[in-house]
DNA sequence: AGACTTATTACTACAATGTAGTAGTTGTGC
DNA sequence: GCACAACTACTACATTGTAGTAATAAGTCT
């Protein structure tokens, strides 16, 4: 029983949605003031169109701007890097670094909770 | 006083380091076997020829085969992504994600420090 | 020693991503 | 109605992710 793949997200792409994840829905312009991270104006338009087309992020006209929302829920996106920073930073068990971070403030309960939910699920796939 | 300047390692290269932190010099045959993620041989070979050609790694032949040494250290490797980690996971200063993990085994009490010191002095470049 | 087999290495390939420039279009204030 | 600023579209190019194929070396069976 299959459900919608967990999304193998980039540095890149990742970082972007931390942004929208904070708030959203976000214009371009508004993106690129807050990720300030040395990228052109363009190359932040770019990123979102290419992750609007892969259906990352929703992209529509608000009163002639462009406005993106995010399509993947930041429990979702966090799996595989999870995952990573579990076998390569840390090199504990995924949820145990879920357990790491559960202690901290960043995130609400409900998506710590999805976050093991998502990780115990993905295991059992064989 | 500029020094040797902090890789910005991919995640793919991350992931081959780790390999080559925990045991070197090995053969792709070795490297490759370790990952045992799912890579074709030559993807393995490819990397890492990359990495050797940009002077992450030192490649040598030894009775007929290709070895490979990790020419980064370890808490140097790993500064880039600590840095994104306390950014974008954990929303956290650097120096308390490196608290974080200080707090496990994974690395000795000198990489803790060298890791420390390469944050703060990555820090105050102005 | 010659022919096969098997592992290793070299060369090539191609799509996706990181990064950004330029040209066209539109809204807005004079 | 024009100049300017902002936004969007199109184009571009190097690097990376991922891997196939061809060439070479080395072992091995007879």
């Amino acid at each position: 029983m299959r459900q919608k793949a967990l999304p193998e997200l980039s540095k890149t792409e990742f970082t972007v949605l931390n942004v929208l994840w904070k708030k959203s829905p976000l214009s371009v312009r508004e993106i690129h003031d807050r990720l300030n991270n040395g990228w052109a104006y363009t190359t932040t338009k770019t990123t979102l169109d290419r992750m609007a087309g892969k259906g990352i992020l929703s992209r529509e006209s608000a009163h002639g701007v462009f406005i993106y929302v995010p399509l993947v829920g930041r429990a979702a996106g966090l799996v595989q890097w999870v995952k990573f920073i579990a076998d390569n930073v840390f090199d504990l068990e995924p949820t145990e670094v879920v357990n790491l971070f559960a202690k901290r403030k960043t995130y609400s309960d409900e998506e710590i909770k999805e976050l093991r939910d998502l990780l115990s699920r993905d295991d059992d796939r064989h």
